[in-house]
RNA sequence: GGGCCCGUAGCUUAGCCAGGUGGAGCGCUCGGCUGAUAACCGAGAGGUCCUGCGUUCAAAUCGCAGCGGGCCCA
């Protein structure tokens, strides 16, 4: 949208004088509106950081927050619940933007009346920090852990999350981000502890939970199993190998398998193969001697390659369902119990068409295996220890770490000649996500919550949830759940909840404890200091059996304790009347990684406790990326922390710059020129806030004092009070659907466009007036009603500028007003106020002063000197409309003398017609006079000629007739004029010059240098000066002195000599060109 | 290898659900404005709408296949 600001005192007739210094008897007609009690303040440039310090330290010192909280007490009930953070480093930006989202929607929920409950959360228990502190201390095993004290060393644990909890808490708070930071819940706390205790003693009533064998993904550093959550897929290099099994009953005969971990062989039970594919028995050929090899059909040509085998001969072929086979153990002789155990061939549908199509299964290695094996009977053999190192089982191995094996098995093998072939591959393998290490996967005595008993459940209740965006629900995670295994929940670790298991030494019976009071009844132990381990781990129960009964020695799952944030945020089981209240939580939000995360693991969780989701509605967002798309990461460097983009911009325009530059849930590109120009619509709004002030202060301007009815509301007016209205609307509408990003755009459009390059460029002229005027001050209300309105529509948003805002403009002249914007209500839309046919018709006066700015600029007419006459040429009877009723903002904004406005699909009669004969026609038609006919053409007037064609079909010139196939026409724009288009019309600009016109132009040439000259010698704005002007040019000298009086006004100047040979001098004298015309100016102040 | 999401100007994006002349902002070039001014406004240049195939009178938009990025999984 266009925009040439005009001097509001530089009318293009003149002339009034607009001077504060001259304010007279205030007006009759309305008094209420001014008074001595008026105490808005003025403003400086925008600062945000000045701004947000002092807002956060203001609600500090108020209480703000919790008062905000109280007020809605009657409220209809908001439970939200904060997905805890981690306790370890810093913020990111991921997190900066979870939390200002939360922080947007309870604001805006708050402002709506809701009674909110929720607490900040921190996540602070498991291995994550675990390793941090091994790091601290130095150690390398459990074994450091255990020599230096499974106590001392949860006491550095606990001293490390709560350090980090309150360095976090701290960037929150800069952020601006209101949750309960004072009474936030910790997952270390006893009660919450408890909470998890309970969840447990739930599922073991309801026989879902289950101690088994099984293989889990295992950390050999950690010794510890970790979930499938917390595996970490990055490129690894392994062997790549394929090894002959000889079968028992045929010599020479071997079934070939592949495998990527030699590591497992000895571990080797059985071979599957698929069911339906076919294999061959063949004999190949190789340096001269014979073998028979048994693979899968179509991989044997690889197979025979890759093990460099010069002829071959197929003996037999066969389904995968046929094969029975018995083999060998390859390693038998160093691994001695695998004599024990018969290997056969098993069928399985996991079998792919790759490698060999036959492969090696070791139960106690592999998920796949492990199920094979327990669907067959098989031994389910683990001859790998908790550190990775084999055990007395593995025989000659023993002792060996598992990685370290992988070269002395395929060594071993070779020796026996059973390696086929060998070589290396990189693939995507799992490591421990905190310390790197490669994973390795045991079959181990774990704790299981059987969550895929009840997966049905689960997924039928999620379709109650509503989810934001729909596919997150129907498709992301129902896919994640559909998928989902049982549940391993115990870790072989120290910083966690302990698990709340006992077994009876002699009986083996289990209880679970589900609270302290529990404990302490069934112990006899009167009072527990604190729930972690090692302080539970010396309490024993008396079994039934009259055994002695002993914790299990495992910690939770730190995914556990995140689980049942929902009900022990709420203190629940030790207060079990908040959770009627409020459970469940009506609204949740977090990044997607959270699907398998934490949106899975509170329903699980809840399903087991409660049978139904703890979230009634869910939004999913993105990952914050660099600019490339990639990832953020440390080893990238490509990392932008929240702290430097405060630093740069202030927290403001961050929250608004990831509020606005996406939906919600894609990933967002970080980009420094983006938050800038988020800044730069912050600055426009603060200047848009502090323009009025000063003029507003001058007159003792008191909003509180009367109704806007009872002002002369000028159209403008009422337009921008109407687009206001509609912006409430537009925000509440995308609110509802957490359009978070639809829903501040338009907010800083309305901002940028509407506010300040349109309307407030249209009231300048009124701001100046004197006291008295009724219009300056409807022009006053409504600005000040617009920008309350806004205030209070970004405050959820940009909740400190607005404060500032709020402060000055409400707080400052009404003590009665809320304390904070934040204790408001939101805007209701004022129906009454809204004109959609206005909006319209002014969007139309706006496109016709851009295009007639277009025009101007054709033709190198400023703006600062006035035009004649503009027409309009519609081509829609509504533009007629819009300019009969908004004609006077039209003038002004074009600075034109006057508006013509022609009848819709018109052209304008001025414009001339070039007649463009079409020879074609008009050889045939008059043979050899065809050369006269062109040549009179040519000199006829156009306009006549295409009249009358249009008319009548034909023209008569001379004696001769011509018919409309016979000329075309051209339209010619005068040479004063210039044109340009707008959607529904043309707009000509008649830039001819009358005297008149170049003695302002000129004028107001001068008079724009004066102030200039002005704010260099740093004037107050109602400071008097003397000026002089020396114009080398007599002409424009004296066109210019007959606006003497106007100029020596505009510039407050009490005396202004302008003439020819003029002497130029005081306190500043500068030369100036204008318009090719040399002009020397001087201004002195003038000293009292 | 699988699921979901994203791919539009140098950069950030709207339009895609409901097919019909691709719109903005930043940056760039040129110009304008000057008491909101370390601000502001206009014009211009700038597009294989990731690629290919298909459906259709018509595809940025619908379908299929592929490529690149993200998250999750194997």
């Amino acid at each position: 949208m266009l925009f040439l600001p005009l001097n509001p005192r530089m009318q293009s007739t003149p002339l009034y004088f607009s001077n504060h210094n001259l304010l007279i008897a205030l007006s009759p007609y309305y008094p209420q509106f001014f008074g001595d009690y008026f105490m808005l303040k003025e403003a400086s440039q925008y600062n945000a950081k000045v701004i947000e310090q002092n807002i956060q330290k203001f609600w500090e010192d108020m209480d703000a927050y919790s008062r905000v909280r109280e007020s809605r007490k009657n409220g209809k009930k908001f439970f939200f619940v904060d997905g805890p953070p981690y306790t370890t480093g810093r913020i990111h930006l991921g997190t900066a933007w979870n939390k200002i989202i939360k922080d947007s929607v309870l604001r805006y929920r708050s402002m709506n009346g809701y009674h909110i409950l929720e607490r900040a959360g921190w996540d602070m228990h498991g291995l994550p920090i675990e390793v941090k502190v091994e790091g601290v201390l130095g150690f390398k095993s459990k074994k450091d852990i255990e020599k230096y004290g499974v106590g001392n060393f949860v006491a550095k644990c606990k001293e490390f999350a709560l350090t980090h909890r309150d360095e976090m808490t701290l960037q929150f708070k800069n952020l601006g981000v209101w949750l309960n930071w004072k009474d936030p819940y910790m997952t270390l706390r006893d009660e919450y502890i408890e909470a998890a205790w309970w969840t447990l003693k739930q599922a073991h009533q309801k026989n879902l939970l289950e101690k088994g064998l099984r293989v889990v993904n295992w950390c050999p550093r950690c010794e510890t199993a970790i979930a499938d959550s917390e595996v970490e897929y990055a490129d690894e290099t392994d062997p790549s190998v394929y090894i002959k099994f000889p079968l028992v009953d045929e010599e020479n005969t071997f079934i070939v398998i592949w495998t990527t971990t030699p590591w497992t062989i000895p571990a080797n039970i059985a071979v599957a193969v698929h069911p339906s594919f076919e294999y061959v028995k063949v004999r190949a050929v190789k340096d001269g001697k014979e073998e028979i090899l048994i693979m899968a059909a179509q991989l044997m040509e690889n197979v025979l390659k890759q093990g460099k085998y010069k002829d071959y001969e197929i003996l037999d072929t066969m389904l995968g369902e046929d094969v029975r086979i018995e083999y060998l153990h390859p390693l038998n002789d160093k691994v001695p119990k695998q004599k024990d155990f018969p290997h056969n061939v098993y069928m399985a549908d996991f079998v792919t068409a790759e490698n060999t199509g036959c492969v090696h299964i070791a139960p106690g290695h592999g998920i796949d295996d492990f199920e094979l094996g327990i669907k067959n009977n098989l031994p389910i053999f683990c001859p790998v220890g908790p550190d990775g190192r084999y055990t007395e089982e593995a025989g000659e191995y023993k002792g060996m770490y598992v990685r370290d094996a992988n070269k002395v098995v395929l060594d071993d093998l070779a020796g026996k000649n059973l390696l086929l072939a060998s070589g290396k591959i990189t693939h995507r393998y799992g490591h421990c996500w905190r310390c790197k290490t490669p994973i390795i996967y045991l079959a181990t005595e774990q704790w299981f919550l059987r969550v895929t008993d009840i997966k049905q459940k689960m997924l039928e209740e999620i379709k109650k949830v509503k989810w934001y965006p729909d596919w997150a629900g129907s498709a992301r995670f129902a896919d994640w759940i559909a998928g989902s295994r049982d549940w391993c929940i115990s870790r072989q670790r120290y910083w966690g909840i302990p698990i709340p298991v006992w077994v009876c030494e002699s009986c083996e019976e289990i209880e679970v404890m589900g609270s302290m009071d529990e404990l302490s009844s069934r112990s006899g132990v009167p009072k527990l200091e604190d729930l972690h381990r090692p302080n539970v781990d010396n309490i024993h129960i008396k079994c039934k059996c009259g055994g002695k009964m002993n914790r299990v020695p495992d910690v939770f799952d730190v995914w556990f304790d995140s689980a049942v944030a929902s009900w022990a945020t709420l203190n629940f089981p030790r207060d079990d009347k908040t959770i009627k209240e409020w459970w469940p939580a009506d609204f949740i939000t977090e990044g997607h990684d959270q699907t398998r995360g934490w949106f899975y693991s509170q329903l699980g969780a809840s399903m087991v406790s409660f049978g139904k989701a703890p979230y009634k509605s869910v939004l999913m967002h993105g990952f914050t990326l660099d600019t490339e798309g990639k990832k953020m990461s440390k080893s990238l460097g490509n990392v932008v922390s929240p702290e430097e983009v405060i630093a740069k911009y202030g927290a403001e325009s961050l929250r608004l710059y990831v509020l606005s530059q996406n939906a919600p849930w894609d990933d967002l590109k970080f980009s420094w020129d983006e938050v800038g120009n988020v800044h730069r619509m912050l600055n426009i709004l603060w200047n848009v806030y502090r323009f009025p002030l000063p003029y507003m202060i001058l007159d003792k301007f008191n909003p509180l004092a009367g109704k806007v009815t009872e002002l002369p509301l000028r159209l403008e007016d009422k337009w921008i009070l109407s687009r206001v209205q509609s912006l409430i609307k537009q925000v509440d509408a995308e609110i509802a659907e957490y359009n978070l990003h639809k829903a501040t755009r338009p907010i800083s459009e309305f901002i940028l466009e509407d506010l300040s390059r349109w309307y407030i460029q249209l009231i300048r002229p009124r701001t100046w007036r004197e006291a008295n005027d009724p219009d300056k001050l409807a022009a006053y209300y409504t600005l000040y009603e617009t920008l309350v309105t806004v205030t209070k529509l970004i405050a959820p948003f940009a909740p400190h500028i607005s404060e500032e805002m709020y402060q000055n403009l409400v707080r400052n002249v009404d003590v009665d007003a809320p304390e904070s914007i934040h204790l408001c209500d939101w805007v209701k839309p004022r129906e009454e106020f809204i004109d959609t046919e206005l909006e319209a018709r002014m969007n139309i006066i706006r496109e016709i002063v851009e295009a007639s700015s277009n025009a101007r600029q054709k033709l190198k007419r400023k703006l600062r000197w006035p035009v004649k006459r503009i027409i309009v040429a519609p081509k829609k009877d509504e533009v007629a409309a819009a300019v009969a009723s908004l004609e006077s903002v039209l003038k002004e904004q074009t600075n034109a003398r006057e508006i013509v406005l022609l009848p819709a699909g018109e052209a304008w009669k001025e414009l001339g017609v070039e007649v463009l004969p079409v020879h074609a026609a008009l050889g045939p038609a008059f043979k050899k006079d065809a050369g006269k006919v062109i040549a009179e053409l040519k000199k006829a007037d156009g306009r006549e000629i295409k009249k009358a064609i249009e008319e009548t079909g034909s023209f008569g010139l001379n004696n001769w007739t011509i018919s409309r196939d016979m000329v075309t026409f051209k339209e010619v724009i005068p040479p004063a004029i210039a044109q340009a288009s707008f959607s529904v019309g043309d707009v000509y600009v008649d830039t001819e010059l009358t005297r008149e016109i170049e003695s302002e132009g000129y004028a107001r040439e001068v008079i724009r240098r004066i102030q200039d000259m002005r704010k260099e010698l740093d004037l107050a704005v109602e400071e008097e000066i003397e000026a002089s002007v020396e114009i080398k040019d007599s002409q424009v000298a004296e066109l210019v002195s007959e606006l003497r009086d106007f100029i020596a006004g505009e510039v407050r100047a009490k005396s202004l000599s302008i003439g020819t040979d003029v002497k130029v001098e005081g306190d500043l004298v500068k030369d100036w060109n204008v318009e090719d015309i040399k002009m020397k100016m001087g201004i002195a102040r003038i000293r009292q």
